[in-house]
DNA sequence: GCGTGTCAACGACATTCCTCGTAGTTTTGC
DNA sequence: GCAAAACTACGAGGAATGTCGTTGACACGC
């Protein structure tokens, strides 16, 4: 028997931007999606509402139907989508070196607030003293 | 008058596979692309040619064609490209903290060695000591 | 009751991506 | 010379993506 659930593909540039209101907000109507999301691009009602239920046909969101007005949220975490992406680039351009991404990632962008690169210190340092070596 | 390439867009996945050849290799002819990269997937000699006059195209990679048998290679960088990419997925998945990008990096693949840390770290130092505040 | 407005569902459509078949040209082997 | 092989060019077409219009169901106010 196959899981339930085959393994949520990857969202799409759209779909990611619909994610990320799901995830702030925690959940949705439709209406409210439409209205935080796609007002600005002046995109139509259906628009929203087709690409949720795309997504929701894809496993991406989960949705609420007991209500006349659908309820979606992510089905997705954030951060395991983070992991994903992540893990894709660094397959993708990066030769599988995920340190090389990090150095990348350092030097092109160094306006990292002192809090944030303590914090990657500290990381540093317990990744070193769990080594086994 | 525009500049002559306008910004040669995001390659795409199959675009990105190519390109990682044409970085390794330094230019290839379509033939010896097909045979390092498609030739797995069984995919047929003409679709090698056809992506490379589409990135040709689209200012992804140049051409030689003094000779019967073109020569590609890259017309991007693979360290721009990796900036992008970079650019891209913080924007799109990390809310634009290229630092919280740098936290899941190192703590969803912790197996680094001790040198790539050690490079890290030195970046580290780097940016802070080079910091105005 | 009934009209008005909101909602989900569905199909249609343009665009992009990737694949391939075919045609026409040049080179090579004999 | 000429046939076979290699090469480029071109267009077709299936799949996925994102956009929308239309339809039919439901709810609310009066």
């Amino acid at each position: 028997m196959r899981p339930r659930t085959p393994p949520a593909p990857k969202p799409t540039e759209a779909e990611l931007g619909i994610l990320n209101v799901l995830w702030e907000r925690g959940e949705c109507t439709v209406r409210e999606l439409h209205e935080l999301h796609y007002r600005d691009d002046g995109a139509g009602y259906t628009t929203s509402l087709k690409m949720l239920q795309i997504m929701h046909a894809k496993g991406l969101v989960e949705r609420d139907d007991s209500q006349r007005a659908h309820v979606y949220r992510a089905a997705i975490s954030k951060e395991s989508t983070q992991k994903r992406f992540l893990s894709d680039i660094v397959q993708r351009v990066f030769d599988g070196s995920s340190s090389q991404l990090v150095l990348q990632a350092l030097g092109g962008q160094p306006h990292a607030s002192r809090e944030e690169l303590d914090e990657i210190r500290a990381l540093l340092d317990s990744i070193e003293s769990g080594k086994t070596s």
